[in-house]
RNA sequence: GGCCCAUUCGUCUAUCGGUUAGGACGCAAGAUUUUCAUUCUUGAAAGAGGGGUUCGAUUCCCCUAUGGGCUACCA
């Protein structure tokens, strides 16, 4: 299977013939993660072969469109940083890439088909339709039943152009031969094959809005874009033998194809859902989406604290690898490493866990100055302002505790706001009945020390305790719960030198004075 | 219901007929630490079931089961 996969990729080198795919979005609401990952492992792949990687808005159903959704779907992927070599927001040789404005040069082909005989005008209303399939069970529209139907093969050409005329509403649906076997060749899954006769006779074309549907449009479109591979999720690989009948009718040569496994729920069944990212406290999108017509808003990866890079290496790896043990990857590594023969065949639940593991990595990766910068705009929100150096040094202190940058603020917010009250826990545990005293003599050692940062402080403070014969932990621990106010926090000098002298004593007094 | 696709630890996965079935997330325990974390170490944890093929099947074939997808004048 894999040699087979290999033997048709090299096929696409032989003919010297340019990688060019693409990633089709319908804008009928926010970009699903899955959507994502098709995007990204077509993006991948272009970049690997030098390839083009295009962007095309598949709006066609005018009942679903939804404003706002296309503009969201850049944004997406600009945040992400998955460029496109051409769409409808930067051009390029085969524009227009909205389909809603290819609207003229689809009816040519529709023509073709139909002089051909592979398709044909029906007439037969929805409300006619679903009386048949009341009627009949597993009724469809094919070779079995199209005969009994009204169309342009059971009406007389005077009559079918009659009707064309009037200007009711009709149909262009493709006319299946039944009784072949059709053979998808997958680059993920192998040779697919599907007998004609279970397909049906599907519409192409509708005159109620003068629009293809789907099957029709991206066969013209690929075909006319130059797309040389065709990566989508698997709900599509039904709908492939109709595809490459398609392009057989016309007399094209069909793209390569490649159909992913679907993103699952993380527990139970079925396809991942908003819902469970609502119920499992996780982003489905990765932008925040407020939908224009219920209000209601959807949190996003962005919004959530995800970086871009941590979201593209953790879907990367939702089925595929590398092969080899490396998990976090680079953009560029991925590039290099991507492969479709790596993709699993089968569906992948959805780990959300991981993914805020991966957070956790690319935190540590990025410098202390980037994620001060990241972190500013928190501390604006809890209106504290503080230079970007201090920010910086305390956010070293302690960004390997957290996985998103958010939660900076519960490991730091004591530097910025002293404790006003002691954590009852602590206090039992950590205040001794002689810690007011020892504190007490603990301030005057701190008053008399000149330099202040952290290791000559820790240096003079650990010597008076060798000193006095006191206990290194009770001293130490009561120390930070003046500082800090419970039980947690990095090393107490590295808090002490950032707080400075004046505040670390103030501290401490103030402890005193509540806890007596 | 019909058609198609899939099936290795709880989860993501490695394994291209011969392995003590490997890694990661998560989980548990231990170590480190003046605190809380981090980190480190260790541990528990898998080939859906049944038939074949073969000297030998997780790996190839068939059946069953289970899961997923499709079955619109949606994409």
């Amino acid at each position: 299977m894999r040699i087979f996969a290999e033997i048709l990729l090299n096929s696409i080198f032989m003919t010297a013939k340019k990688m060019r795919v693409r990633f089709a979005p319908s804008p009928t609401g926010p970009l699903h993660i899955g959507g994502v990952r098709t995007a990204l492992y077509n993006y991948l792949l272009a970049k690997k072969h030098g390839g083009d990687f295009i962007l095309r808005i598949e709006d066609t159903d005018t009942q679903r469109f939804v404003p706002g959704a296309e503009e969201y779907i850049i944004e997406s992927f600009h945040w992400l940083g998955i460029t496109f070599n051409e769409g409808p927001h930067c051009g390029g040789p085969y524009a227009p890439y909205r389909q809603s404005e290819r609207k003229n040069i689809y009816k040519q082909y529709v023509d073709e088909l139909y002089k051909k005989g592979v398709a044909y005008y029906a007439f037969d209303t929805p409300e006619q339709l679903e009386a048949k399939r009341e009627e009949i069970p597993n009724f469809q529209y094919d070779a079995s039943t199209r005969m009994s139907m009204t169309n342009s093969l059971t009406l007389s050409a005077e009559e079918t152009q009659a009707w064309i005329e009037s200007g009711k509403p009709y149909v262009v649906r493709v006319k299946i031969e039944p009784n072949e076997n059709v053979v998808v060749n997958d680059l993920i899954r192998g040779e697919v094959i599907i007998h004609s006769s279970v397909l049906d006779d599907k519409v192409l074309f509708k005159s109620s809005d003068s629009l293809p549907t789907y099957h029709l449009a991206n066969i013209v479109d690929d075909h006319l874009m130059e797309i040389s591979l065709v990566i989508r999720g698997e709900e599509w690989l039904p709908s492939a033998p109709l595809h490459v009948l398609l392009y057989r009718y016309f007399g094209w040569e069909a793209p390569q194809f490649a159909h992913l496994p679907l993103l699952l729920k993380p527990e139970g069944n079925g396809k991942l859902s908003k819902r469970d990212g609502d119920r499992l406290g996780f982003p489905v999108f990765p932008l925040e989406w407020k939908d224009p017509k219920s209000g209601e808003t959807s949190t996003g990866y962005r919004e959530t604290g995800y970086l871009p890079e941590a979201v593209i290496n953790f879907l990367a790896l939702l089925g595929w690898n590398p092969g080899n043990d490396q998990e976090v990857l680079s953009l560029n590594e991925l590039i290099e490493l991507f492969s479709l023969e790596k993709c699993s065949k089968s569906g992948a639940k959805f780990d959300y866990k991981k993914g805020e593991w991966f957070n956790h990595q690319y935190v540590q990766l990025k410098s202390n100055k980037e994620i001060a910068d990241l972190f500013l705009p928190v501390l604006e929100e809890k209106q504290i302002s503080a230079p970007c150096s201090q920010v910086e040094k305390i956010v070293g202190l302690v960004k390997e505790r957290v996985n998103f940058v958010k939660e900076l603020w519960d490991q730091v917010s004591f530097f910025f706001i002293p404790p006003v009250s002691y954590d009852e826990k602590t206090v039992a545990k950590r205040w001794k009945p002689e810690s007011a005293e020892q504190l007490n003599e603990l301030c005057d050692i701190l008053q008399n020390i000149n330099d202040f940062s952290a290791h000559p402080t820790e240096e003079i403070v650990k010597k008076w305790i060798e000193e006095k014969q006191y206990h290194l932990g009770n001293i130490m621990n009561a120390f930070r719960l003046t500082l800090v106010g419970e039980s947690k926090g990095p090393h107490i000098f590295d808090i002490t030198e950032i707080l400075g002298k004046e505040e670390s004593i103030r501290r401490i007094k103030r402890a005193i004075e509540t806890l007596k």
